[in-house]
DNA sequence: TTATATGCAACTATCAAAGTTGCATATACT
DNA sequence: AGTATATGCAACTTTGATAGTTGCATATAA
């Protein structure tokens, strides 16, 4: 059991933006935080049950860049430009998340748990 | 033979921010552009002999997130992911380039030169 | 010689992410 | 019950990157 005050002073951060990620890996049944005195923060699995791919995903900031739903181009060069590398960044994002699921957090670990 | 003026106006931008686009583009031998009277923008090369992978990379804004050469962490936790996510990003920016490469900008223009 | 273009430096504006502050709420311990 | 300690959350400030702007030097065709 972590505190956010703990797990900031490591990370070289703030508590409060400790929280702000944490929260995302508890809404997505990572972790699971508890209130008030001894409380804190812990795995909601077993590290080999969580990968790379769901930490990624829960975070929900994504390292391919992906076209944020905007306004269809009028240009029609624009537009087909545009179709093109959306499909490969799709592919391209897919792959990743692929690669991800291969690594559970508990090989990330140095010991070998 | 465009002017920075009017691919401006097309793009709805301005032409200052145009130059500096170009001018990368210009760096990496794609485009060739001409000052004064009746000077402007155009290809270097045929659209058939220029690549998306051209103008992604001549452009050196990647759409993968990199890691910017800083800091080696202390943490060796920290370490070893980021040695794992690190491999898995090389990888994916290199297979992106490949996809990229597979398209010229002829293709994208929708006439089919 | 003039009109028109790029090249470039310096400045401002905009926006997202990080960091900060303050306080409500929950909970273990005495 | 009361206190110390933790998360939860909203609002604010700071920071940094990108876009946009302005001004001017330089080059060139007419």
């Amino acid at each position: 059991m972590r505190t956010s005050a703990d797990i900031a002073e490591h990370a070289g951060t703030n508590p409060v933006v400790v929280r702000r990620v944490l929260g995302k890996l508890r809404q997505a049944g990572l972790l699971t935080s508890e209130k008030g005195h001894s409380g804190g923060w812990r795995l909601a699995r077993q590290p080999r049950d969580i990968t790379l791919a769901d930490v990624y995903l829960a975070l929900d900031e994504r390292m391919v860049a992906t076209d944020e739903a905007g306004d269809v181009p009028t240009c029609s060069v624009e537009h087909a430009l545009h179709e093109r590398v959306s499909e490969v960044l799709r592919e391209i994002e897919e792959n990743l998340v692929q690669k991800l699921r291969e690594t559970s957090i508990s090989e990330v670990r140095g010991g070998g748990l």
